[in-house]
DNA sequence: GCGAGAAACTTCAAGCTTGAAATTGTTTTG
DNA sequence: CAAAACAATTTCAAGCTTGAAGTTTCTCGC
């Protein structure tokens, strides 16, 4: 093994490592402020963008994660009256999902918060850092 | 919110994006080729990095996971013959936990194949771009 | 239009993960 | 020394996650 393949594997130790204890630290952030969960958090910040709604299909991309564990998020989702899901008029095997009011109003609020962690979580990193990352990050994911 | 707290956020999520993605193809390296899981990975690579054995308390703090999923890992790696708990002779409450030799043995084999698997996955970095992420990821860890 | 194949979801079993409570053992301190 | 505080681990319930299998619906080639 190359030396640039040693490098290589250290590197993704470390981001695997800095992305799990910035994980850790935003669950910490949601439940003990907020009752809810990262997953929970993922899938209202997609519907968010997304205001029309989404198939479960693109949820699942959006988030990298499989049909099931999008099934099974959405489904306590909507049962706590946060989203609701809706069939479409034109497939009746698609199934669009779109944050409620309440899930609307909610979400926005926790936003906010949340930036605010993440800002504090990064405080560390410059302007100029932040591009560099960025970019790199942007290489990797085309490949 | 200022403009930087926004490209924090979304350095936040591309970061977050990545990392997600590798380990997706990780974890599909381990599954079809090796019958295994990231976490048993994990667990085995931590063991073989402090050969004479770790507390499961160390265990977990090394791989930023809680004490109870710790346990169940090695529960299951126990039941496969790959890894031995052994009691602490001064501390009662204490358990050690290392590879066995079979454990040991596979996880080399597995270990190589899967620095060639890292490898692939970060093939689009220059040595130049690896240190200055290295780098940043280093500085953010402190904080 | 019909039959094969593909697509969108859901369900399911198994494993992962957490945080809290319970157990057992050690240490500190009054 | 006894009691209280602390520490290491396991157990537990609930939620997360996956991949595979199952259901229903659509599409496309004939």
């Amino acid at each position: 093994m190359s030396d640039l393949s040693k490098r290589r594997l250290k590197l993704w130790i470390r981001l695997l490592g800095v992305t799990r204890a910035a994980e850790a630290h935003l669950r910490d952030f949601l439940r003990r402020g907020h009752a809810t969960t990262l997953p929970r958090f993922d899938v209202m910040a997609a519907l968010y963008r997304r205001r029309d709604g989404v198939t479960m299909s693109d949820l699942s991309r959006m988030l990298l994660v499989s049909n099931g564990n999008a099934t099974a998020v959405v489904d306590r989702l909507e049962a706590d009256g946060l989203v609701q899901r809706s069939p479409s008029d034109t497939d009746r095997r698609t199934v669009f999902v779109a944050l409620t009011g309440r899930g609307f109003a909610e979400f926005e609020a926790l936003a906010e918060r949340h930036e605010v962690e993440v800002d504090r979580l990064f405080a560390g990193l410059s302007a100029g850092e932040i591009d560099q990352m960025t970019d790199i990050l942007k290489r990797m994911g085309k490949t």
